[in-house]
DNA sequence: GTCAATACTTTGTCATGACAAACTGAAAAA
DNA sequence: TTTTTCAGTTTGTCATGACAAAGTATTGAC
């Protein structure tokens, strides 16, 4: 048994490797790695074969296979230890945090979002605003104030600020896209973020408006958004009902 | 002036690569252009030399020089664009979330750390904890309950679960070491890490601790952690202070 | 003047070859 | 028995060369 475990290698059935297709052969071997450590074929714990005979039998280079290892390795799904081997973790990938947005978040969980528009304007940035997207004090921004529901439960307060030459914002819209999507079918794809995540106890006003007590908690996170180009895409300030959502994280450390 | 901008090419010096140091050719390179960078000697929205060129005029290998901008990329500084070039987007290190403790936090930021051990036991692991650790159900754990002062004000009421078998821990060594500072002496390094960061109300015994009203917002933070083997090395349910206390976070997608 | 085709630049992918460094385990020495 | 040494394995680093793909800028036709 014990012996059984170690010689473990991986009992990957021939690949079938497509050099003409357009997705590179890098990806092709990752992917086809990734698939047999997450239906259980090569378990947790075991070792893959080492990256000289992996190429070889894969008739790809030992640069293209490396490749192929390290976008693993980056999602957390395995590990290298030079002169041992490479073994996997977790048979799961584990995403790094995600750059979406909370709509994207309820789609993929299914959880029927809805957004109610409260407030859509052109003003002013306050000063703290303005410096977050590095604007220059005054500049104006479309100032957005959206109640996002899940199913018929109110879920979070946003508040969101984006340059105002950027996009030119309905409210049609935004009830019934995110803000990411709608940025990004504006050509502007959000690449970089800081988050702050915090909380703080509703105001009267704020617990009416999210079907809460008073004094009840909410999460705070505050984040800016910055495309490929280092451009400000967004300011946000949200609210979320501490009872009914929380953010998830998945770390890893090199 | 516009076509300074964008003549604006790397006036980098001539850089001394140490091909003697153990330090790798393609991190002294990616280091040299971190400083340029941070120093504001490229500004943003500048383009760097091209690979070629600077591979060339630094007399190292295309590789080389790709793999120091890719480590640069992946930190969030440049950007590329095939056809285009590389373009600097942000002054500084955008780290990815950092798998560390809260006292390292704190320690670096200079906060002067205390730690108090309220409790110290080994006891069988709860079924929700032992199944976060993946360890048979009723294992028996390290079971620690701390209270994490920043200068003299508490500042996060911490409860840890650690398998026993794994390190044996003492009181003086938890009040004068962060818990993660002990696992890595013991050989033991945090790699992968799962969070949830949510809200509540303080208890009444919860806000005497942490010299709080009763009802205050406290953030939570519960984390289990991983070594590079996938052993599970430490279940964490922490409470946080949200009048002094935020998580802040920088994310960057594909 | 406007649009399309073309040339050029720059990053992306891939192969081959070589040596170094870290770890493992077995053999040899104390 | 215990420790040291050494050989073998495996990943880490680096070089060279080649072609592909995407974006930009220029040129030419209309």
């Amino acid at each position: 048994m014990a012996a059984d475990l170690s010689s473990a290698r991986s009992p990957v059935r021939p690949v079938e490797l497509d050099r003409t297709s357009p997705v590179p052969l890098y990806f092709q071997v990752a992917s086809r790695l990734q698939e047999l450590i997450e239906q259980g074929e090569i378990g947790v714990g075991a070792r893959i074969e080492n990256e000289v005979d992996l190429a070889e039998r894969l008739g790809v280079s030992r640069p293209t296979t490396r490749r192929a290892i390290q976008y693993l390795v980056e999602r957390g799904m395995l590990v290298r230890k030079r002169g041992v081997g490479t073994q996997v973790v977790h048979p799961k990938v584990r995403r790094p945090v995600e750059l979406s947005s909370l709509y994207d978040d309820l789609v993929s969980a299914d959880r029927r979002p809805r957004t109610e528009v409260l407030d859509l304007r052109v003003a002013p940035a306050p000063d703290a605003v303005a410096e977050a997207l590095a604007l220059a004090p005054g500049s104006e921004v479309t100032w957005i104030e959206r109640l996002r529901y899940a199913g018929d439960e109110p879920l979070a307060l946003m508040h969101n600020a984006i340059p105002v030459d950027l996009i030119r914002l309905e409210a049609a819209d935004l009830a019934a896209y995110g803000l990411y999507e709608l940025l990004r079918r504006a050509g502007f794809v959000p690449r970089i973020a800081t988050q702050v995540i915090g909380a703080r106890s509703a105001t009267t006003a704020e617990a009416r408006t999210l079907h809460e007590k008073r004094g009840a908690s909410l999460l705070t996170m505050t984040r800016t958004a910055w495309d490929a180009g280092g451009r400000a895409l967004e300011y946000g300030s949200h609210l979320y009902r501490a009872s009914r959502y929380s953010f998830e994280l998945n770390l890893s450390a090199g």
